[in-house]
RNA sequence: GGCCACGUGGCGGAGUGGUGACGCAGCGGCCUGCAAAGCCGUGCACGCCGGUUCGAUUCCGGCCGUGGCCUCCA
C-alpha cells in the first residue's frame, strides 16, 4: 500500500490510482535557457524515484510519466537576444543537456516529454474555452483568467489572492480587472516570437502550457502532479484554476506532491540569489550516483543542506555497498525485500530505505558462498529500485572524474603495485610503504588481501 | 504584514506516548609487517517554558530561533 503526503489535502493519504492499468504522473520540468542547478535535479530525482516505485507496484507499462520542457518564455527570448542564437538552438541544446545529466544521475527517461511550443493549438483552445465559459476575458491583446470566478482559488497555497497581494508590492498591470488575475495569453511584439490567435499574434503565459500539456498527454484528471514547493503559488494554483474551469469542474490532479528545497548554508539555493551548484560542474568531480544518493539522503519534503560533507558521506556509504557487491558477485535478480518497499511506499522515506540497505549489507557480509551471493542479490535489487548500484563494482572503484586531468592511469597503478609486491616479497617494507604513500598522494588507496593487493580511487 | 514548514547526540538524518534508527566522524579492541577493508564494543540526543498523562523527544498551548512562499524559481 502506497502512502503519499498530499499537499492539497494537507495529509498523508493512501494512494489509489483512478485506473491501475494507467497511472498518470506529471512533473513540471525546466525552462530550457541555461544550465539546471542541483536544486532543480532534486525534483527530477525524487519523482524519478516515485516513478520507479509506481512501476514496481503497477507494472512498468502501466505508469505514464510526463515531464515537460518549457521552451517558450521571456527568459529564453532574452537569452536568444544576448547570445544571438536562434531560440530553437538554445532550447534544444539545454533540453538535451538536461536529459544527459539526469541520465548520469540514473534517472529513467519519462514516458513523455511534451514541449510548450508543441501545444500552442491546445493552449489557444484552452484559453478559448475559458473565455466561452466566462472564466476569462480579453483585454488589450491579452487574455486573462478571472480569479474571482473560481471559488477554490487559493486552496493549495493556503491564502486567498487578495491577502497575498496585500503583502506583496507588485505593480498591477492596467488591463487587469482584478489585481490577482493572471495572463493566459499575451501579445508579442514584432521582434518577439509569436503565434496567430483569435486575439492577435502572441504567445502563451507560463501557467497555461502545463494545463494544456497535461490534458493532451495524460487526460483531464491525472493521478499525481508533482513539483517543487515554490511552484505551489502561483503556478500550480493557476494550473488548477485553468484546468478545473475548462473541464467542467473536474479536478486537475488527485494527489499533489511537493518536494522541499536544497539549501546552501542558511539560504535556499536559487538562480536569483546566485548561490547555485550545477550538475555540470559537480559531475566533473563526482559520480552521478553519488550525487543521487546525496539528494535522497533526506526525505523529499524536508529541506536539505547541500555541502561537500554530504557528498563525501554519500560516496563512503556507496563504497560500502559496492565493496560487498564486488566480493560477492550477486546471484540472479530477486524481489526487493519488504523492508525497502515498505519504507519507499511510506511517502518515499528514503533515509529509512537507506538504513534498510545497510542492514541488508550487514547480513550479506557475514555470509559465505551461495547464501552470500543470494544476500548480495537482495541488496542489489533493493538498491536498483532506488536507482543505485547501476555501475559494475570494478568500474565503480576505478572510476575517474572527468575533471581529474592528472590522474594516474590504471596501467601505471598496476605497475607500481607489481613493484610493491616484489618489495613485500623480500620484506622490504620501506620501499613497499613508500610506494603506498606515493599512490595515496595520487588519490589511490590500496588494500592487501589474500589474493594480492587491490586498489581504488578515494 | 499574511500563509507554510522546521528546530533530534560532533555532523548528516529517520522515528516513536514507556529498551534499538541508520550513516559519517571519534575512541577502545580483533585482524594486518604496518595500513586499508572487515568485525566487535563504545557515546546521560531530542530548542525553551507550561499543560494533559502513571509516563512526553513524541499530544496541546505559549515563547524563542531558523528557513520558505506572497515577483521568475525544483
Amino acid at each position: 500500500m502506497i502512502h503519499l503526503y498530499d499537499s492539497l489535502a494537507r495529509e498523508r493519504r493512501i494512494f489509489t490510482p483512478a485506473d491501475p492499468a494507467r497511472v498518470t504522473l506529471y512533473v513540471c520540468g525546466p525552462t530550457v535557457y541555461n544550465h539546471a542547478h542541483i536544486g532543480n535535479f532534486r525534483a527530477a530525482v525524487v519523482f524519478d524515484l516515485l516513478f520507479r516505485v509506481l512501476r514496481r507496484r503497477y507494472g512498468a507499462e502501466a505508469v505514464i510519466y510526463a515531464r515537460n520542457f518549457t521552451d517558450i518564455d521571456d527568459k529564453i527570448i532574452k537569452a536568444a537576444r544576448e547570445t544571438g542564437e536562434p531560440i530553437e538552438a538554445i532550447t534544444e541544446k539545454y533540453a538535451r543537456i538536461y536529459d544527459e545529466e539526469l541520465a548520469a544521475f540514473n534517472c529513467l527517461a519519462p514516458t513523455l516529454k511534451p514541449t510548450a511550443t508543441g501545444h500552442i493549438a491546445e493552449m489557444i483552445d484552452l484559453a478559448d474555452r475559458l473565455l466561452a465559459g466566462g472564466f476569462a476575458y480579453a483585454a488589450d491583446g491579452h487574455v486573462l483568467f478571472s480569479v474571482g470566478k473560481f471559488a477554490e482559488y487559493g486552496r493549495l497555497s493556503g491564502a486567498d489572492a487578495e491577502e497575498r497581494l496585500a503583502g506583496a508590492r507588485v505593480e498591477i498591470a492596467p488591463y487587469k480587472e482584478d489585481a490577482a488575475d493572471f495572463v493566459l495569453w499575451k501579445p508579442s511584439k514584432a521582434d518577439e516570437p509569436g503565434w496567430d490567435s483569435p486575439w492577435g499574434r502572441g504567445r502563451p503565459g507560463w501557467h497555461l502550457e502545463c494545463s494544456a500539456m497535461i490534458a493532451k498527454a495524460l487526460g483531464t484528471t491525472i493521478d499525481i502532479h508533482g513539483g517543487g514547493q515554490d511552484l505551489k503559488f502561483p503556478h500550480h494554483e493557476n494550473e488548477i484554476a485553468q484546468s478545473s474551469c475548462a473541464h467542467g469542474g473536474a479536478p486537475l490532479a488527485r494527489y499533489w506532491l511537493h518536494n522541499g528545497f536544497l539549501k546552501m548554508g542558511a539560504d535556499k539555493m536559487s538562480k536569483s540569489l546566485g548561490n547555485v551548484a550545477l550538475p555540470r560542474d559537480l559531475l566533473k568531480k563526482h559520480h552521478g550516483e553519488t550525487l543521487r544518493f546525496a539528494l535522497l539522503s533526506a526525505q523529499y519534503r524536508q529541506p536539505l543542506d547541500w555541502t561537500d560533507e554530504l557528498i563525501e558521506q554519500s560516496k563512503k556509504q556507496l563504497d560500502r555497498f559496492y565493496r560487498l557487491l564486488a566480493e560477492a558477485r550477486p546471484a540472479d535478480a530477486v524481489d526487493v525485500p519488504e523492508s525497502i518497499t515498505l519504507a519507499l511506499e511510506d511517502d518515499m522515506n528514503t533515509p529509512e530505505a537507506i538504513a534498510g540497505l545497510h542492514e541488508l549489507r550487514d547480513i550479506a557480509m557475514q555470509m559465505e558462498g551461495e547464501p552470500k551471493r543470494r544476500a548480495a542479490a537482495r541488496l542489489k535489487a533493493a538498491g536498483a529500485l532506488m536507482g543505485f548500484f547501476a555501475s559494475d563494482p570494478e568500474f565503480w572503484f576505478k572510476w575517474t572524474p572527468a575533471g581529474e586531468a592528472g590522474a594516474l592511469s590504471p596501467e601505471k597503478v598496476e605497475a607500481m603495485l607489481a613493484e610493491r609486491a616484489a618489495a613485500r616479497k623480500t620484506k622490504d617494507f620501506k620501499t613497499s610503504d613508500r610506494i603506498r604513500n606515493d599512490l595515496a598522494a595520487a588519490g589511490i588507496i590500496i588494500e592487501d588481501g589474500p589474493g594480492g593487493a587491490t586498489w581504488r580511487r578515494a
